[in-house]
DNA sequence: TATTAGCAGTCCTCCAAGGAGAGTGCTAAC
DNA sequence: GTTAGCACTCTCCTTGGAGGACTGCTAATA
């Protein structure tokens, strides 16, 4: 494709992406100054419509982008743009607290991505499955309950009351010989292991009390390791919508989408491969109610998945780098936070 | 207002409610077979227009309720329905766990009351600074930090990691102290009591790492004490939007509204006295987003809001019963395990 | 006084037709 | 390969009229 070519469908693309408006050979003209006249811009724009890269809503209308237009935009013509000094400042001040309880630091990313990006942001939580154990600790609350705090690498990953009669000692005693035992090893091990000491009996202390407290145990595991996705900047979303006209019904079907978490998580995670920046444009992606919007999406530690979610029509260049420093930032975070690696100690000497 | 005129309003009111169609006086005859003409009906009709509880589109079109009309309809003639076998046992089953942390009880909450009447449901949390303490735990996690939770007789209502080098022995000498000398005093007075302890310099173990360990602890305490507002089913209320017409502008708001918790939030505290079940229709709420919506909202435990929201043309019948139900068991909830109450200790011996 | 039949009148919705305007495609010349 | 000029296409908006649903009113009736 010869330079003036690529020069008319960026023109194209990029008065789309600001006025949402078809872009005519005498408006390209005025505004982006090519030295031809308009018959030689309307000929080159054929030539584009032939490739599919462009497309006009009847006969006697401007042009616009298609998906494919959009495609070829983001792979070749879009220029990622610097954090401005506000949004750099955002996401320092964002970021300040450290060794947040997972959710938390995971939920103010969501809100980063999508305060910064002017869309909708989402992350999918890592596979904590797959993440090290390195701590379980119990705390007596009063005479039937009592907190169990779960840490791994990344943070506390799970903390619920469990009714238990177990004595405050017991419950040291456990959960040091659990840590112990268990530290350095995934948590879905770990709930395995917690599954074993319940159907097996025989060493001192496995009392009918204490196999309880390992079921419960497991099944607290069993409850969070499911993969948790946090959305905000919904409302970016509709108002970008609205803009577009999609209709309330494609509009109603998305915020439907957005709250199925399971469903839209599955999706998200079979789109990544390595953790490199995607973007997926309007039909390109197989869920049917997202054909209206553009997912520019990052992987991050663990299978982790996060991204911003707009318009077909949508600012690429600022999503992506928005995307891009956020998800970094976020790994980054989660690096350091990890500890030291140690040797998993057996578990069952054999 | 006579018989026939109430029934002829109820009628109106009904069909309206569950069709979204204005009603003409033949088929108000055909439908709820009363035993005079039409021209009868047309003449209550016509009072009742008079009276400004119904209205029409234009001169020649059928009757629908006004904003009047549906506060006549919820105020003197709306019927509270009994809940379903299925809708007992999704209640059952929800608030099966006892004694879960706050937040997910609240949350819990919410998607019930969503569920249940099909519109979006919303729980604002109570005043917990009006809550009095049960114990305040620290958990050591590693080196530099620990794990503080603070339990209250609404459960729990903060945990959170703070940065600090004290060893397990000191913090759980400063939480048993702490626990000892401040159970059964509000959050408020607590929190006080943390700042009167970090200013205050002295006795034997107000060390600078002790003073910031109170420090931390009186800004943990600062931020939860904020009151949250949990919102659910917000693909429900976009539903019902779509089918009575309304913009996509007007959702929007209604959205943002939702998102902004602190400001709807303000404006459910504003709209209950008591905590009897109160009801808002469409531009009785001062909020002008909420012009679209009705609220049907209720008090619980410590000036707590929770209720749902739905268009005007709302099944009011369901939806005040069902927050009725889910209101009465979120108090029981509450005070179930609330405890016995403390004589609170005397802090300052003066 | 309350109710009724009958009819005129109002206002909606739907559809078709036509003019103005924007922008392209094509042709022939450069 | 580029350009000027012109015919053509399609949208958008307005207008006008037919058909239909209900009401409001009037005058008669119990």
């Amino acid at each position: 494709m010869d330079d003036r070519k690529r020069l008319v469908l960026k023109a194209i693309v990029d008065h789309y992406i600001k006025t949402g408006q078809p872009l005519s050979s005498q408006t390209l003209l005025k505004e982006y100054g090519l030295d031809v006249s308009s018959a030689t811009i309307r000929n080159d724009m054929k030539a584009l419509e032939r490739e599919g890269l462009i497309t006009k809503e009847y006969s006697s209308a401007g042009r616009v982008p298609t998906e494919k237009g959009f495609r070829f935009f983001v792979d070749w013509l879009v220029e990622l743009s610097e954090l401005t000094r506000p949004e750099e400042h955002a996401l320092m001040e964002s970021y300040r607290l450290q060794r947040q309880p997972l959710e938390e630091l995971l939920k103010q990313t969501a809100l980063l991505l999508a305060g910064l990006s002017g869309y909708a942001g989402f992350v999918l939580s890592p596979r904590l499955e797959e993440t090290r154990l390195e701590s379980i600790t119990w705390v007596k609350l009063d005479e039937e309950s009592a907190l169990v705090v779960i840490l791994s690498e990344l943070g506390i990953v799970e903390h619920r009351i469990l009714p238990t009669s177990l004595s405050q000692e017991e419950l040291e005693e456990i959960g040091r010989w659990l840590s112990e035992r268990l530290r350095g090893r995934t948590l879905s091990e770990v709930r395995e292991e917690a599954q074993r000491y319940v159907t097996e009996a025989g060493e001192g202390w496995h009392d009918p009390r204490t196999q309880s407290a390992f079921q419960l145990l497991r099944s607290a595991l069993e409850r969070r390791l499911e993969r948790r996705l946090y959305t905000e900047g919904l409302f970016n979303l509709l108002q970008k919508l609205l803009e577009e006209e999609v209709g309330l019904a494609e509009v109603r079907d998305i915020v439907r989408l957005l709250s199925e978490s399971a469903r839209f998580g599955e999706y998200l995670e079979s789109q990544i491969e390595d953790s490199k920046l995607q973007v997926r444009i309007g039909s390109e992606n197989s869920l049917r109610e997202l054909r209206p919007c553009s997912l520019v999406l990052m992987g991050y530690g663990y299978s982790g998945v996060l991204g911003v979610l707009g318009p077909v029509r949508m600012d690429y260049s600022k999503a992506c780098s928005i995307t891009q420093y956020i998800g970094n930032r976020l790994e980054a975070i989660l690096t350091l936070s990890r500890r030291a690696p140690m040797e998993a100690p057996e578990v069952n000497p054999s």
